[in-house]
DNA sequence: TAAGGGATATGCT
DNA sequence: GCATATCCCTTAT
């Protein structure tokens, strides 16, 4: 599917299944960073407890309510960025957390940012993968599929001699709360 | 594997 | 004012 407007316009349980797999895009100055999304998870509606939105519309849910398509970034623990992506119709809150992707090109920059090169610790939990990207308060609100942007989501370039490209995904369905997928058997996914 | 520190925007009393 | 948060890292058992 296309990455436009009406593929974050959809049901978040769909996006979060479909971004598995996608690519994750962060350019800056010449160089560009890339990393294939192989963990997510989605928040939706005002009756999931685990969303901001729970208990409605404040200044930290509010672009949740936004339109579709679009960053949401804040930082939480005072240190950590985490990179949301809205999902549904404007007023619906709703999104899906990037929580883990498999870097591909700009791993150098990454190590930096990172300060480590363990390929492994460099993007696998939602707040490292906003350092290796450089993803912070300044990018909240950007439109995540126009190919100008500086951040923005791909479809990944189906290989060729390859069939059967796409990964195998899981989902995990929490007690009261979250749905997570993730690709099976990734090294690169956040929990042990 | 477990425990504790880090450092700040946000919401609640 | 105070408690809490979609977490990471280091240090200690």
């Amino acid at each position: 599917m296309r990455v436009t407007l009406p593929f974050f316009n959809r049901p978040t349980l769909e996006v979060l299944e479909d971004l598995i797999g996608m690519v994750l895009v962060r350019k800056s100055s010449g160089s560009s960073a890339t990393g294939i999304i192989v963990e997510a998870e989605a928040y939706r509606g005002e009756d999931d407890p685990a969303s901001f939105a729970f208990r409605g519309r404040t200044k930290r849910s509010e672009r949740l309510y936004g339109p579709p398509g679009r960053a949401f970034v804040y930082l939480t623990y005072g240190q950590h960025h985490m990179l949301n992506i809205i999902t549904e119709r404007e007023d619906f809150p709703a999104a899906v957390l990037i929580r883990a992707v498999e870097p591909r090109e700009g791993i150098a920059m990454m190590v930096k940012r990172r300060k480590t090169d363990n390929l492994l610790q460099l993007c696998s939990g939602p707040a490292k993968l906003c350092q290796a990207f450089d993803i912070d308060l300044s990018l909240n609100g950007i439109q995540l599929y126009s190919p100008k942007s500086v951040l923005l989501i791909e479809e990944r370039e189906r290989p060729k001699n390859e069939l059967a490209w796409r990964p195998r995904i899981g989902i995990r369905e929490g007690k009261d709360r979250l749905w997570r997928a993730y690709v099976k058997d990734s090294p690169f996914v956040s929990y042990k």
